[in-house]
RNA sequence: GGCCAGUUGGUGAAGUGGUUCAACACACUGCCCUUUCACGGCAGCAUUCACGGGUUCAAAUCCCGUACUGGUCACCA
């Protein structure tokens, strides 16, 4: 009986070696410098944001480097996949504009290194654990989950590592001879690994953004295949996808850390290269005095699609995580504002190696720039796209009042310094809504008027400035110089130096005036420009707003 | 509990031995500008880099210890 044997009985259909796969997937044609990258996400629902997160990293490490990006599937554990997620993974990827160079979706394959979805690719990592089991570094193991159960609490209560490997790997020490015997007596059984290390030598790793680590040797004897479906677990199907995949740079969250000796030894075992590691800080979310990961299920602000919903611009969420992935990304920009991210050169080393915490607040700042140096129309398409899937009533209005709508979202735009008053594209209706008859009439009014309430003088400053001195045609100035007039008749200063020298003198001053008008107007003592405001409403709709006012 | 990692202001953080020992941005506060708001301008916001000790003429920066936080210890990725 030799290894052979075993490794036959357990995989009679593989034939090749695992030579046959070199032959296949050819080195890249890479130029020094170009880097190879992927987002290997499982598909288990929504994208997170701490997934969208690397797969920025990945496709700002491959475009800096005129590298690639691919995407591949995990999907081993299928307990736990939803069919949709791909879709869904795939969507925001487009939504963002990151798209892979390679992919499989939608039964296409785009690129000669796939398949791209790992539950395609059995043959493959069979042949590569056939391998193992050749030269004697895999075997079967038979205990089931009680016994590793059993064995973990004997563990616990002698105070040891928990886990299979040394003196607990039972398995390892069946002969071949009985291991073949329970095979074909059908016993269920996974593959392990056999490892060769010891976990009391310490060894040094180089990760692009940890810096010089000291880990231990792996000695667990880990489970590579499982028993219920023969596919291989994540640990070794990385290895040998970023492998076959040719991978130079593995960016993936710290958690993997304590895994990366698992890693490391299959690699070795395999005499395979070791691409590059990039393990990137969690995202955490403050909760009351502690920090924790941020989770999907606790935090809407976690899943990608609570950016869509709200209306977010894509470059802004990007943005946001730019200035996390490096800090020195803002100032970059602001120098080199017609460049795109892309071409900011990521530095794993500058990115910081404790958890990062996402700041809504940033984001809400970096939003409201990349709205304000939006031309209105487009700001009026974003918008449009945004509200016909998730805003109908505002759809309508935008279709049957699309150039108003443009001209009123240029108000004070093309200024060297234009207003930021849109967070986002969900925002801009509670910030216009007076601006559309159809919305202002159903609204329930409260009118926000400051300084003057008497409701007799309002309808006074009202009524004589309607009647004496707005004129639809006036130009800005002429305009104002009229509601200067307003006040000098009704004793109001006009003047603002004069008003404060003495203000007893006067009932108020001019800015009190205009936000009476401006609040008979909208209801709101905050808007944009009073004149650009009244200007698009005209005569007639203004004339029956303060109608309305005065029942 | 074992192993690994981290700890600079409300936030993201720059800074790895000394010419600003704490940049820049967000947030916040005050003032100014102003028909309101927003914008913008000016100013303020860590005498201090988790704590304790050590090395040094000199440390946020190097070393040791402590504390705290996080990650991980699955036939999940």
């Amino acid at each position: 009986m030799t290894n052979k044997d075993l490794a036959d009985l357990i995989f009679p259909e593989i034939k090749h070696d695992i030579s046959y796969y070199d032959e296949i997937y050819k080195p890249r044609d890479l130029k020094e410098g170009e880097k190879v990258t992927r987002f290997a996400p499982s598909p288990t629902g929504f994208i997170h944001l701490g997934g969208f997160f690397q797969a920025l990293i990945d496709y700002v490490l491959a475009k800096n480097s005129n590298g690639l990006f691919y995407l591949r599937n995990e999907d081993t554990d299928q307990k736990r996949e939803i069919k949709e997620a791909t879709k869904l993974i795939m969507d925001t990827l487009k939504h963002y504009d990151i798209m892979p160079d390679e992919y499989e979706f939608d039964g296409k394959i785009v690129g000669k290194y796939g398949p791209y979805v790992q539950s395609e690719r059995k043959e493959i990592y069979h042949t590569f654990i056939k391998y193992l089991i050749e030269i004697g570094r895999a075997y079967p193991c038979f205990c089931t989950k009680e016994d590793l159960e059993k064995k973990r609490k004997q563990q616990e209560e002698r105070k040891f590592r928990t886990g299979y490997y040394g003196i607990w790997s039972h398995c390892r020490k069946l002969s071949l001879e009985e291991q073949i015997e329970k095979i074909k007596a059908g016993e269920k059984y996974v593959i392990r690994f056999k490892s060769l290390g010891n976990f009391e030598n310490k060894f040094k790793f180089d990760d692009l953004v940890k810096g010089r680590l000291e880990l231990p040797e792996n000695d667990e004897d880990f489970v590579i295949m499982k028993s219920d479906n023969g596919l291989p677990t994540y640990h070794l199907a990385h290895v040998v996808d970023d492998y076959l995949m040719k991978t130079t740079h593995v960016v993936r969250g710290e958690e993997w850390l304590s895994s990366l000796p698992k890693h490391l030894e299959l690699f070795k075992a395999f005499g395979m290269k070791i691409p590059k590691y990039i393990h990137t800080p969690l995202l955490v979310k403050k909760e009351e005095n502690s920090v924790r990961k941020i989770s999907k299920r606790k935090d809407p602000e976690a899943t990608m699609t609570y950016y869509h919903e709200k209306g977010y611009p894509t470059l802004a969420v990007i943005e946001a995580l730019m200035t996390i992935i490096n800090s020195n990304y803002e100032e970059w920009h602001t120098a080199n504002p017609d460049k795109g991210f892309t071409d900011f050169q990521y530095s794993p080393k500058k990115m910081s190696s404790s958890g990062a915490f996402f700041d809504l607040e940033k984001l809400d700042n970096i939003s409201r720039n990349i709205i304000s140096k939006m031309k209105a129309a487009d700001v009026y398409d974003a918008l449009y796209t945004w509200a016909k899937q998730y805003d109908e009533e505002f759809k309508k209005l935008l279709e049957k009042y699309k150039e108003y709508s443009i001209c009123l979202f240029n108000i004070e735009r093309e200024q060297k310094k234009p207003r930021k008053d849109f967070v986002n594209f969900s925002d801009i209706k509670n910030q216009v809504w007076y601006m559309y008859d159809e919305l202002f009439e159903k609204k329930e009014k409260e009118y926000h008027f400051q300084k003057i309430t008497d409701k007799d003088e309002i309808q006074k400053i009202c009524n004589t400035y309607m009647a004496k001195y707005y004129h639809e045609k006036d130009d800005k100035d002429t305009w104002f110089n009229k509601i200067k007039e307003l006040c000098d008749e009704l004793g109001y200063a006009s003047n603002m130096k004069e008003y404060k020298e003495n203000p007893d003198h006067f009932k108020g001053n001019v800015a009190d005036v205009s936000t009476v008008l401006r609040v008979a107007i909208t209801t709101l003592s905050m808007t944009p420009d009073l004149y650009e405001i009244m200007k698009l409403l005209g005569k007639e709709r203004i004339q029956k707003r303060i109608r309305i006012l005065n029942s």
